[in-house]
RNA sequence: GCCGGCGUGGCUCAAUGGAAGAGCGGCGCACUCGUAAUGCGCAGGUUGUGGGUUCGAUUCCCACCGCCGGCUCCA
C-alpha cells in the first residue's frame, strides 16, 4: 500500500508543498505557481526576483526537514471560489488567483493549509508534514507559466520523495547509473561521435566506430526492406523553393528550414523532409491501380533548424538521417500496409532488443476539426483503418486526442530502453495533405483517376536519434552484431604476434571484425582496455595456444572461458551474430 | 529562443588579482610478460573568443560562442 504508485503521489505532492512551505518561510516575498508530483518525484514553480542558488537548495532541505519535525497536521477545506480568490488577492498570490479566475464554472474549491502555509490544491495530502521522510532537491530550472514560452519565466525546483530510505538511496543510484549510460559520454569514451564548435552545434560527425555500427544497422534495414517488398530510393539534399511551395512546407514549415542557397539567381532550400522528392518520382508516370501499393524506402538526410537550447548529442540535433518510407496505395489497401508496418516495426524493435513499446493512435482534436485538412470521411475511414490494423495484429494501444500532425492521424510507438526510460520510437502516419497538393492519383479499374493514399513511416526514427538510444539501451557494450570490434586478439609476448595476425586473417574470411593489440604491454593491460573498449571477445595467445592450435577465448561479460578449439569458438560468434545477441 | 549554471593540456580535475599543477592518455627507453593498470623519462596550456578595469587578469566586469540542467518544441 505505502508503495503503490498513488501513495508515492501523495506523498511527493505533500512533500511539493513542504517546499513550497520553506521557499515561503526563507523568501517571503516569493510567490507560488504550482506544484504537482511528477514521474520519480516533484517539483514546484516559484516567481522569486533573484535566482535560486545552489546554497538556496540546502537551506531549504533544512527547512523543510524542520516542517516536517514540526509533524503540522495537513487539512484540506473547501471553500466558495470567491472566499478563495479573496483570501489569494489578500496574500497577493497572483497565480493562485490566476488559477481560480481561469475555472468559471465551479463555485467550490479546497484549500490545504499546514501550519501558516495555505495552498490551493486539490489534494489528497498526507494527514500531516511528519508523515514525510525521504526526500531530496535536485535541480533549479526555468520553466514558463502554465508552460507556454509567452509567459513569464519562473523558477522551477526538481526534487524527489520516496517512502523509504532505501527506495531514495536506490533512485539517486539509478540516477547516477543513467549519468554513466549517457550517450555523449560513451560515444566520446568508444570513439563513436563527436561535435565540433568550429563545425556548429547540432551537426555529428560519426568517427570510424560509429560508422561501422550505422553501416550495420543500415545495411540490416536495407536488407530486411528489400525483402519485404519495399524498392530503394535516393534524392538529392536540395529543391527549389518552388517545390516547398507546392509541398506547403515553405508556409508552414519554414521556420525549421535554412535560409535559401541562391543558384543562378534561384533560391533552393535544404530538404527538412524527404517526402516531397518521393512524390515527384511518383508523378513521373502514369500509376495504375495495378501497380500499387508502391514501398518507397531512403535513408534521407534531412536539416531541420532546431533552436540552440534543444540540441542534445546526437539525441537532438540539426542534421539527421531518417530511414523514411513513402507508401502509396489504393484505400482498400490502407489496412493491409498498416499491418504489414507493425510487423516491421516489431520485427525491428526485436531485433534492437527493445522488448517494451507502446502504441498510442494519434487522432484529431475533436474540438477543432478545422485545424486539419482532409474532410470527416477520410478521417473517419484512415482511423477505423489503423484502428483495425491494429487489432488485428493484437496490439493494445491508447487513444491520443490531439496528437495527429494537421495532414493525418497517426500510430506512434512508444519504446522503453534497458532503463525503463521512454523514448519516441517508430512512427506510421496518413497524410491527406501532400497527396491533393501534389495531386497525384492512379487510374483505376474502371478507367478513372484516384487519389492514392499516402504513409509517412519510420521506424528507427533517424540514425542519430537511435545510434543514441542504443548506446545508452546497451550501456555502450552492443551485442556481437553490433560491435565495431568484435574480437580482439591479446598476443602474450612479441614472439606471438606474427601467429596472431595469421589468425586475425582466418577469423576475418568468417567476416567477424577482428584486431590484435600488437602493443608491448601486459596481458592484464590489454585485457583491462578491451573491457573498457566493451570488445565482446578477447583471445589470449601465447605458447600454449600456439602449440596446440587453440584459442585461449574471454567474454567481456563472463571473463575468462577457457581454451576453446578454434572452430568451436567461430561457430560461437557466428551464432550469437545470427541470433543478435 | 527563454531561465539558471559552466568553459584551465586529448580526458578527469586542482590553483591564484603578482611566475599555471596533478592523474590518466600520448611519445621515448627498458622490461617479453598468461586474464582489469610494469617502471623511468619527455613533450603538451596565449586558462573558449573579443573587449574593458588594473602597474599587473586565467582570476573582476561586459559582449559573443559553445556546453550542461530545465522550459517550449521535436526524428
Amino acid at each position: 500500500m505505502v508503495n503503490s504508485e498513488e501513495s508515492k503521489e501523495i506523498l511527493r505532492h505533500s512533500t511539493a508543498h513542504v517546499m513550497a512551505q520553506a521557499v515561503k518561510r526563507l523568501f517571503p516575498e516569493v510567490k507560488v505557481a504550482i506544484g504537482p508530483a511528477i514521474e520519480n518525484g516533484f517539483y514546484y514553480d516559484f516567481d522569486k526576483p533573484e535566482p535560486f542558488t545552489q546554497q538556496d537548495l540546502g537551506l531549504i532541505e533544512k527547512e523543510m526537514k524542520k516542517i516536517i519535525k514540526e509533524d503540522l497536521p495537513i487539512d484540506g477545506k473547501e471553500v466558495s471560489r470567491e472566499e478563495a480568490l479573496k483570501f489569494f488577492r489578500e496574500s497577493d498570490e497572483i497565480y493562485k488567483v490566476e488559477l481560480i479566475e481561469d475555472m468559471p464554472d465551479v463555485d467550490k474549491v479546497t484549500l490545504y493549509s499546514q501550519g501558516e502555509f495555505v495552498d490551493l490544491c486539490r489534494g489528497p495530502h498526507v494527514e500531516s508534514t511528519g508523515k514525510l521522510k525521504e526526500f531530496k532537491l535536485l535541480s533549479i530550472a526555468g520553466a514558463y507559466w502554465r508552460g507556454s514560452e509567452k509567459n513569464k519565466m519562473l523558477q522551477r525546483i526538481y526534487g524527489t520523495a520516496f517512502p523509504t530510505r532505501k527506495q531514495l538511496d536506490d533512485y539517486i543510484e539509478m540516477l547516477e547509473e543513467t549519468e554513466k549510460r549517457d550517450h555523449r559520454r560513451l560515444g566520446k569514451e568508444l570513439d563513436i561521435f563527436s561535435l565540433h564548435e568550429e563545425g556548429g552545434p547540432g551537426l555529428v560527425y560519426w568517427h570510424p566506430k560509429g560508422g561501422i555500427i550505422r553501416k550495420i544497422i543500415e545495411d540490416f534495414w536495407r536488407d530486411e526492406h528489400l525483402k519485404r517488398g519495399y524498392d530503394l530510393v535516393f534524392s538529392p539534399h536540395i529543391a527549389k523553393r518552388d517545390l516547398w511551395e507546392i509541398s506547403g512546407h515553405w508556409d508552414w514549415y519554414r521556420d525549421d528550414m535554412y535560409s535559401p542557397i541562391d543558384i543562378d539567381g534561384i533560391e533552393y532550400l535544404l530538404k527538412p523532409m524527404n517526402c516531397p522528392f518521393h512524390i515527384l518520382m511518383y508523378k513521373t508516370k502514369t500509376r495504375s491501380y495495378r501497380d500499387l501499393p508502391l514501398r518507397w524506402a531512403e535513408l534521407g538526410t534531412v536539416y531541420r533548424y532546431e533552436r540552440s537550447g534543444v540540441l542534445h548529442g546526437m539525441l537532438r540535433v540539426r542534421g539527421f538521417t531518417q530511414d523514411d518510407a513513402h507508401l502509396f496505395m489504393r484505400p482498400d489497401q490502407l489496412e493491409d500496409e498498416i499491418i504489414s508496418v507493425i510487423d516491421l516495426v516489431k520485427f525491428m524493435m526485436e531485433s534492437f532488443n527493445y522488448k517494451e513499446y507502446d502504441f498510442e493512435l494519434s487522432i484529431r482534436d475533436p474540438k477543432n476539426k478545422d485545424q486539419y485538412v482532409g474532410s470527416d470521411d477520410v478521417w473517419d475511414m484512415a482511423e477505423a483503418s489503423l484502428i483495425s490494423a491494429m487489432k488485428k495484429a493484437d496490439i493494445p494501444f491508447k487513444r491520443m486526442e490531439g496528437e495527429a500532425k494537421f495532414y493525418g492521424p497517426a500510430i506512434d510507438v512508444q519504446i522503453k530502453d534497458a532503463l525503463g526510460r521512454g523514448w519516441q520510437g517508430p512512427t506510421i502516419q496518413v497524410d491527406f495533405n501532400l497527396p491533393e497538393r501534389f495531386d497525384i492519383n492512379y487510374i483505376g479499374e474502371d478507367n478513372a483517376p484516384h487519389r492514392p493514399v499516402m504513409i509517412h513511416r519510420t521506424v528507427l526514427g533517424s540514425m542519430e536519434r537511435f545510434v543514441a538510444g542504443l548506446i545508452e539501451h546497451y550501456n555502450g557494450a552492443f551485442p556481437v552484431w553490433l560491435s565495431p570490434v568484435q574480437v580482439r586478439i591479446i598476443p602474450v609476448a612479441d614472439r606471438h604476434i606474427d601467429y596472431a595476425k595469421g589468425l586475425e586473417g582466418t577469423f576475418r574470411h568468417e567476416n567477424i571484425r577482428i584486431e590484435t593489440d600488437a602493443r608491448p604491454e601486459k596481458v592484464g593491460y590489454k585485457i583491462r582496455e578491451a573491457q573498457l573498449e566493451k570488445v565482446p571477445y578477447m583471445i589470449i595467445i601465447g605458447d600454449k595456444e600456439i602449440d596446440s592450435g587453440k584459442v585461449s577465448v574471454r567474454s567481456r561479460s563472463e571473463g575468462d572461458l577457457g581454451v576453446l578449439e578454434l572452430p568451436e569458438f567461430i561457430t560461437r560468434i557466428g551464432h550469437e551474430i545470427q541470433k543478435k545477441i
